[in-house]
DNA sequence: TGTTATCCTGACTGTTTAAGTAGGAATTGC
DNA sequence: GCAATTCCTACTTAAACAGTCAGGATAACA
């Protein structure tokens, strides 16, 4: 598995968060219930979501947290992030002095890291996918369906894809 | 972090089989000792290689393994499946019974299951990175560097990348 | 036939991560 | 003051990861 349980919850989190935008604070505990998600779980992963300012807590009595900004400008490769950490498909990526031995051809510079290449490749379709998903449309389509959801912006000119559903198949 | 060192290890363990691809059986201690890499782990990766029938093993004296096909026909969506097994992003994809919650739209049906479409995405753009990736590409690369190497197939026509280079960037 | 090189398998182990639990302190509205 | 909430830290349990180890099976070769 790619992702653990914090980004599939704390998006889960963000979604409910901007359906209710506008309402003023969202108790945590309420996206719980409704979420059916452990609460104390919840609050350690938001805790990572207001550190990287993508919602704002209001304490006390009536508080609760709020989007920041516009779901429309928060993309999924921010909150991802923000939940699991840098996005990296290999340890090496960001622990060269680590003790494994994993990138050892950086080392001795001898050839040329092959399997760095792939990592870099996989990252980059992670990235891709992420960067193009913005929370207003994951918040869209939970709410209408496929029908009405649409990516942010799609670089492909050219009749590719005539449908317009957008792919949700196994 | 997405992959384990399964990956890294097995994919290398590939490459170095392409690049020696013509000489008959290619012991594993002999890459285990090239990559540095410990052989009673790699002999468990190799296993799982061979259960999916991309490298063929030869037993007894001037034994080893041999890849099963020409590297120009085997992609790393297979070889990374193979050692890491499915390439879901997300748990829910493949078990929908089992105890966490993850899914629980899917169980009530009441609204739309917001991050499958999100996963759905990941998904495609890691498996289009790996299917894109030869291994021929890959053993070519580690070989000259990144002057040679091409991918199996870009779709994007149009002026994109006009360098010839292949990124391989932090 | 015996030895050696190699594959093959399963059990075992130490470390790290995941997925929570638990308890309490601080803040705010009423 | 009291209830609702965020906030913070430590603890726990289970699983996965990254090996290690011991031994067996098979084949080449002298």
């Amino acid at each position: 598995m790619m992702f653990s349980t914090r980004a599939e919850y704390g998006v889960r989190v963000m979604i409910a968060l901007a359906r209710k935008r506008g309402s003023g604070p969202v108790p945590l505990a309420e996206v719980a219930e409704a979420e059916n998600l452990p609460l104390s779980y919840l609050e350690q992963l938001v805790a990572k979501l207001r550190k990287q300012e993508l919602v704002h807590a209001t304490r006390g009595a009536h508080g609760g947290y709020e989007l920041t900004r516009d779901p429309s400008t928060i993309t999924m490769a921010e909150v991802v992030q923000a939940l699991e950490g840098s996005l990296i498909p290999m340890q090496c990526f960001s622990e060269p002095g680590s003790g494994r031995v994993l990138c050892n051809h950086e080392i001795d510079g001898f050839e040329n890291c092959a399997t760095k290449l792939l990592w870099t490749r996989v990252q980059g379709g992670v990235a891709r996918a992420l960067e193009q998903t913005t929370l207003a449309e994951l918040a869209e389509f939970a709410e209408h369906g496929p029908q009405h959801a649409q990516p942010a912006r799609r670089r492909n000119r050219g009749g590719a894809k005539p449908s317009g559903r957008t792919a949700v198949g196994t």
